[in-house]
DNA sequence: TTCCGACAGTGGGGTCGCAAT
DNA sequence: ATTGCGACCCCACTATCGGAA
């Protein structure tokens, strides 16, 4: 019996069966929720914003995968080969991130994800770590039945963190506080967890997003056709003013219910007109869209702005009939609890 | 009976590779 | 040479249905 296994308290001990390496992907996820709490029993993790990735590692050999599942073995070796020095064997789970100073950057990430070759992932430049939250398996026993807290207390204590591997810090108890610094550092959130909770397959309430939220008001400048069984319309075209001049913002496509899809999509019909309202009207695809007057102002909820000046993850979240578009310019966060 | 979790479907930005234009 | 599209990444959200509470 491994030396952590006898040293565990009694009334959890019960918890640690004995298993085959498992090879089964299909990772924990957290809910979305805008209830943002602090409470002794649970712990506070940044949010990162990168790719998911689980790890399975014998004792000899190390497979890494994504959530889909895919092998993520050729596009990240750097983070596989400092695993794979390890003799005990061991899943754990976790983010791969790329950043941009001293923030994460997904976009950067992504030119890097890519990569489906080894020699050409180690050669890429773009250098990435592995965050670790959590363990689910060492030594032969399958542990996810373990409070997170003890999970996490035996991930610190049985891995090697040098290099490119992280072991993911977090807080107890003072979740809003955290929150409120992690949106002053330009985060994009926190991960809230329940740390008596065992390690479950799936979308889980034990795990809670609290992210920083933007919002801001956007200028409707068109429409797109629906597609399938949606009724209305499919997107909002977006916009905002710099100067005079309004320029295209993206698009969004959620948010909407039965009832808005068909109201919205009646107001806009009438406002319709062949002359693109804003003045790179090239960056928005043509097919299917309809241009309209601009005179509608929705608020939008997003994570970000990308550099190409569109919204990222962007949500509908209601009409602004107070605001005037000729005032919609784009905010600079300050991102916001 | 009511509520919740899982799933399907529709929508977004971005990257890359490859086929059609 | 440019454009379009699908496959993966990251998602948000609504509607529905069956089982848990």
């Amino acid at each position: 019996m491994p030396k952590w296994l006898d040293q565990l308290a009694s009334d959890v001990r019960g918890k640690v069966s004995k298993a085959p390496l498992p090879d089964d992907v299909n990772p924990m996820l957290a809910t979305l929720t805008d209830n943002h709490f602090s409470h002794p029993d649970w712990l506070f993790e940044r949010k990162l914003d990168g790719e998911r990735c689980l790890a399975f590692h014998d004792g000899t050999s190390t497979r890494l995968y994504s959530r889909k599942p895919k092998s993520l073995d050729a596009t990240y070796p750097d983070i596989r080969d400092p695993l794979a020095t390890h003799e005990r064997s061991f899943v754990v789970d976790g983010e791969i991130v790329a950043f941009e100073g001293k923030t994460t950057s997904f976009s950067r990430l992504q030119k890097r994800m890519q990569i489906k070759n080894e020699a050409e992932a180690r050669q890429s430049g773009i250098k990435v770590y592995y965050y670790v939250f959590d363990l689910l398996y060492l030594d032969g026993y399958d542990i996810t039945a373990l409070p997170l807290r003890e999970r996490k207390r035996l991930l610190e204590e049985s891995l090697r963190f040098e290099a490119p591997l992280r072991y993911t810090q977090h807080r107890n108890e003072t979740g809003e506080d955290y929150l409120k610094e992690a949106c002053q550092k330009g985060w994009e959130g926190l991960i809230a967890k329940d740390a008596q909770a065992g390690y479950r397959k799936g979308r889980s309430k034990k795990w809670l997003k609290f992210k920083c939220v933007n919002q801001q008001e956007m200028v409707v400048v068109g429409y797109t056709d629906p597609e399938g069984e949606r009724t209305g319309f499919g997107a909002l075209l977006l916009g905002f003013y710099e100067g005079k001049q309004l320029h295209y913002a993206g698009r969004v496509g959620t948010g909407f219910d039965e009832r808005e899809l068909k109201d919205l999509h009646e107001r806009l019909r009438a406002l319709e007109q062949d002359e693109p309202p804003v003045v790179d009207a090239a960056k928005a695809k043509s097919k299917g869209v309809h241009w309209v007057e601009p005179t509608l102002v929705a608020e939008i909820g997003f994570t970000e702005w990308t550099d190409d000046n569109r919204l990222r993850h962007p949500r509908y979240l209601g009409l602004r009939d107070d605001k005037s578009p000729k005032d919609v310019i784009k905010e600079e966060p300050g991102a916001r609890t």
